[in-house]
DNA sequence: GGAATTATTCGTTATGTGGCGAACTATCGG
DNA sequence: CCGATAGTTCGCCACATAACGAATAATTCC
């Protein structure tokens, strides 16, 4: 009980299920989600500890980038897991801000993580996300 | 995908999915719901209020009662609630916390509407809900 | 080793949510 | 009509959550 509700907490945000949906096909690295999600670092890492700890995601470790993919997959499935994501594929694969969501994902896909963490950052540490080089991605 | 998000969130809390599980197969009327959760019957009316506006369940008015059921066996159905319905099922029917809410709701299922809400009620109009009344049910 | 880079953790703030009782609405019984 | 009864709405409080920036950890590159 405790840990299905910890499933259906885990989808009750927005750019929660939109990085799922992301993952769908690839692993991201969080760089590649802060930039598609248009959020800070930090909420996009917390972001995916919670998805992490609800069983929906696996997270992988590679030099510096964290790479993260859906869970299930293999071995670390668990059954409120499966059809959480299930429901999620049939109510949203074709709803509008998924179908923006693909093209977005495209365009970040074109770039290597580190060229993407670069666009990230700016020279004083600051984000930019949100701004001017996302809107560019979207289009 | 906002509906999506109004069906998930409905699903975010404990006593919302208790409840959703006990309308299989019967409706029940506010009455018996507050003396099934144990809360008060402002908290229950919100909680069958939001399930409502998602479209997980209707409601059906006789007299001076309000009976809930299960919404999507006839008309009202959304996609969205009939997953996630289906999802609940799958995930929960066996989980030792619903098993003893369906003896809880088999103790109540015995008494009319209009008993339970005798019990409900002091004479002093005060609730007694989660006191003894409730414990004896659960029994 | 030291600087740079990537991700996480921590502290803060604003907003959302669950719970209750009190007040209100609506319906039934006299 | 008037009292009683069943639900809902409102106001309040406690707590959870999402967002950010700053600080910290971990890893690579020079």
């Amino acid at each position: 009980m405790r840990e299905f509700m910890t499933v259906v907490r885990a989808l009750g945000d927005e750019n929660r299920v939109r990085a799922l949906l992301a993952l769908r096909g690839t692993e991201l690295c969080l760089c590649q989600l802060v930039l598609f999600l248009g959020l800070a670092p930090s909420t996009v890492s917390k972001h995916m500890s919670i998805l992490k700890q609800a069983r929906l995601v696996d997270s992988r470790k590679s030099g510096r980038w964290v790479y993260y993919r859906l869970a299930g997959n293999e071995d670390s499935r668990s059954p409120e897991a499966q059809g959480a994501v299930h429901w999620l594929h049939q109510c949203l694969t074709n709803h509008p801000t998924i179908r923006k969501d693909e093209e977005k994902l495209r365009a970040v896909l074109e770039l290597h993580p580190h060229d993407v963490c670069k666009m990230v950052h700016q020279e004083t540490g600051r984000l930019v996300c949100g701004s001017a080089a996302l809107e560019t991605l979207a289009r």
